[in-house]
DNA sequence: TCAAGTGACTTGCGTGACGCAAGTGACCAT
DNA sequence: ATGGTCACTTGCGTCACGCAAGTCACTTGA
């Protein structure tokens, strides 16, 4: 038997976790608002082939990434958020915040406002400046190659 | 094989969802925040009973909730969050917040401000009043029984 | 008195999701 | 021509999950 579709529970937190409750599934979501695009960037998190390319084959159809090709002979994809991926940046900054908050480690993770440098964090609230930022002003702390 | 452990991961949403990310917990948590204490409340999600036994054991052993007497002969007994388990409401409604914006379907899962009666959305700001609001002032839309 | 119900579980079975490793196919660099 | 890169697919084994039934200590209704 396959997982039970939350797709038709009357409640979007069900629905959502329908789309982007598997495992790994909200990795890639994050690495993906970190800056990775491609097969092997996504793979950097530990994930095996066959799951990354079924999660990356689902959300795609899901809207949340769109596939582009970046190369032909031979074809290759890279994968890039959609503005209905990026919505999902408040929740994972909010996972993130729990995260911080509730456990012991390291962090890769953070999101930096543009404008100033500061770190984002839930609500999409600058912690420097104190001002709300609008979705396209944020970007990720670690950069990995050309970004605008 | 069992699922790759994240726990040990230097970023603390991979460490969050090591302990939430499994199938059905970020459910029972959000049944947890809209009131719902024992057994039969959960399972009424639609979640197995084995499931939802060890996913209570497990959120119980991590802290999450916590597991108080009702009765004895037999015993009896209910789960309700902790602080760190309510702490996870930003998270559950960043994940709500999208799932209305982008799935089609009803909702049964509002949390309202205590103290005026508005919906609470992400980052805990009231949408009536406007003003944020400390955790221990949200509270169920939906109540069920006996509550505070 | 005795069957039926309630509530919180556990147990057993079957399927399929996931971890791991290896293979593929078109290129490129040495 | 041998090896490397990249985006995958395939195959195998194990364990997670869905489902159904069982358990145990009561309580309730007839």
């Amino acid at each position: 038997m396959p997982h039970a579709s939350l797709a038709a529970q009357p409640c979007p937190i069900a629905r959502t976790l329908d789309l982007v409750g598997e495992w790994w599934t909200l990795l890639i979501v994050r690495d993906a608002l970190l800056g990775a695009r491609r097969f092997d960037d996504f793979k950097a998190t530990g994930i095996a082939d066959n799951v990354l390319s079924s999660r990356l084959k689902k959300l795609t159809t899901a809207g949340i990434f769109k596939r582009r090709r970046y190369q032909t002979h031979p074809d290759r994809y890279e994968y890039l958020l959609t503005d209905k991926g990026t919505a999902l940046a408040p929740a994972v900054l909010a996972l993130r915040a729990w995260g911080k908050r509730f456990t012991k480690g390291a962090d890769t993770s953070q999101i930096i406002h543009k404008g100033c440098g500061g770190a984002v964090e839930v609500g999409f609230r600058c912690g420097q400046c104190d001002r709300e930022i609008p979705k396209t002003e944020i970007r990720p702390a670690r950069l990995s190659g050309a970004e605008a």
